[in-house]
DNA sequence: ATGGCACGCATGGCGTGA
């Protein structure tokens, strides 16, 4: 079983490399995030002919999140439901064999002073009661996307300039790890400890790549039983490279069974 | 020291991303 995250920003401007991506990685979970497009004109024609369905969820031109997968995925939904604010752009979810998969586009923050920082903080908090409500740390439940946050002073190019940014305070570190405290291992981590695995670049550096100025703020978390059966767990950086890339690239996970 | 780029929405720049 091989699952990935991608956050492409705009899947519309990104089909094309999603697209090659699909014929060439052949994965059976492609998660999408930032796919910036409402519901009625997500190109779902387009997986469809590349042998692929999509569960999609998205509002127009900000946020949006979707599923590709090559066999149904079941029990399909959206929004962190506990009646707070649902958020159906930003989370959806649903089962594919005996994993439970939940991709996610945490609130980026866009500043220490903004309400939209508390929101993410509360965002993440909300998580913890979501995975508690909705499943046990003792099946496969898989938790992936574009977290909007670097964990440790690994996870980025520079922890010094880079440090009071929303994605790599020491309180949004803090919430992210209290969800991953519910039961979570960083499968990225299991397979990579070293530093400077990214799956962030910014458009606006100069060879960035070359330089390899990232951010690893994408992740695939699993519980327990799932991380045992990871085999692999890797950057593809070559979608980054491309012409019109995203500023995020791909990260792959691979399971036993 | 601290820019910069891309996107959607909308048509002239703005809000957002990280």
């Amino acid at each position: 079983m091989k699952i990935a995250t991608f956050n492409v920003n705009s899947i519309r401007s990104r089909l094309p490399i999603v697209l090659d991506w699909l014929k060439q990685n052949e994965p059976d979970a492609l998660c999408l995030q930032e796919t910036r497009v409402a519901n009625d004109a997500f190109p779902e024609r387009a997986f469809e002919e590349a042998g692929y369905r999509a569960a999609f969820r998205g509002d127009g031109g900000r946020n949006g999140v979707a599923i590709i997968t090559r066999e149904p995925l079941e029990n399909v939904s959206t929004g962190i439901d506990d009646g707070g604010p649902r958020d159906d752009d930003r989370l959806i979810r649903g089962t594919l064999g005996d994993i439970e998969i939940v991709n996610t586009y945490v609130p980026q923050g866009q500043g220490v002073d903004k309400p939209a920082y508390r929101y993410k903080l509360e965002w993440l908090s909300r998580l913890v009661g979501f995975f508690g409500q909705h499943y046990t740390v003792e099946k496969p439940v898989l938790w992936c996307g574009d977290l909007n946050v670097a964990p440790t002073e690994l996870d980025v190019h520079d922890p010094k300039r880079i440090e009071g940014h929303v994605c790599f305070t020491p309180e949004v570190r803090e919430a992210f790890g209290r969800v991953v405290d519910w039961g979570f291992v960083d499968v990225l981590r299991k397979h990579h400890p070293e530093p400077g695995v990214y799956t962030f670049y910014d458009y606006r550096g100069r060879h960035v790549i070359e330089q390899n100025k990232g951010w690893r703020i994408d992740h695939i978390l699993t519980t327990e039983p799932l991380a045992e059966r990871s085999v692999d767990c890797f950057v593809d950086l070559a979608p980054r490279k491309l012409e019109k890339p995203s500023d995020h690239t791909p990260l792959v996970a691979e399971f036993e069974g």
